[in-house]
DNA sequence: TGCGAGCGGTTCAAATTTGAACCAAATGAA
DNA sequence: TTCATTTGGTTCAAATTTGAACCGCTCGCA
């Protein structure tokens, strides 16, 4: 309770690079993937991810907590792409409050032609840029961030 | 032009790391910050930066190309931030159409209440989860990343 | 001196995001 | 069964963000 433990240079460092790197990093691929194809990045990691799943579809909450987004902002962005024909909603079998969000075949066909791209970008941006070793780092590092978060959120709550 | 060159498991482990760990983090500091201090992230940084900049005052263009918002974004904040009476407006002594954004005292000491919070959650959240070879890939690394985007920038239109 | 292009900021409308309020279905204990 | 609570999603209004259009300076140059 004492005194902050403020960072130190090679602390600030690493945080500054965290930070502006991936804010810059997000705002390049949004831009490249609306000029591209017209899909923002999220849309894009909404496509990806439910075309990993096995039947091309997932909980809504779910896909919400996966993207970090509010469980309002995917409704709103589910719509959106239902409309452009990308995505459609069904009752989940099981349950009838539950929604699942189905990739469409115009759907996957949009992420195949968007993804040569995006990944080309990522490559370019990032993972190109980096070195084996620093890529392990940030994988593990990073990665271990991130569970711990997620972790906290396990009950989560909304988003 | 021929195929593309799709990230294998160890470059895409380091992606997905970096990308959701930078929003999981994000996310949460912008709740801390709120909930602590009715701050948003990027409101904390505005006052942060100013507060660097010796004078504590910094040209309305280069605060946002630093902090990566759009130009007409930061204006919108700087007008938040004055109504709170953290940042006044003022003339670019130099140049009859420069703005400066100046912290004020208040700012100040808004700032020094929030940033032992803050800086606590950065090292719970980020810093003190990571090891120090960690720490420095990432500085170097992702510093490289950062550069590397800005340096494309430089002639910078927008934002 | 006068003009045209580019810079620095703001304004404005449209798109997105957020959080709180709400509703229906599911759970679970009495 | 029955009612209270929690889940899963949506709706709604308010806050934020974005990009394009715009306006007044600055600068370079004829």
């Amino acid at each position: 309770m004492g005194h902050t433990n403020w960072l130190n240079d090679e602390e600030m460092d690493a945080w500054i690079a965290f930070v502006s790197s991936a804010a810059l990093v997000d705002r390049e691929l949004d831009q490249q993937l609306k000029e591209d194809m017209g899909l923002s990045h999220l849309q894009y990691q909404i496509l990806m991810t439910l075309n990993r799943a096995e039947s091309g579809a997932m909980r809504m909450t779910e896909l919400a907590e996966r993207l970090i987004n509010s469980k309002s902002g995917l409704t709103y962005q589910i719509g959106q792409m239902e409309k452009a024909g990308l995505v459609t909603r069904r009752q989940c079998e099981w349950s009838k409050s539950g929604v699942l969000a189905e990739i469409t075949p115009e759907g996957r066909t949009t992420l195949e032609r968007a993804a040569p791209g995006h990944v080309e970008a990522v490559r370019e941006l990032v993972i190109d840029v980096l070195t084996p070793e620093q890529r392990r780092a940030i994988a593990d590092g990073l990665g271990r961030v991130r569970d711990r978060i997620a972790d906290t959120k396990q009950g989560g709550t909304c988003w």
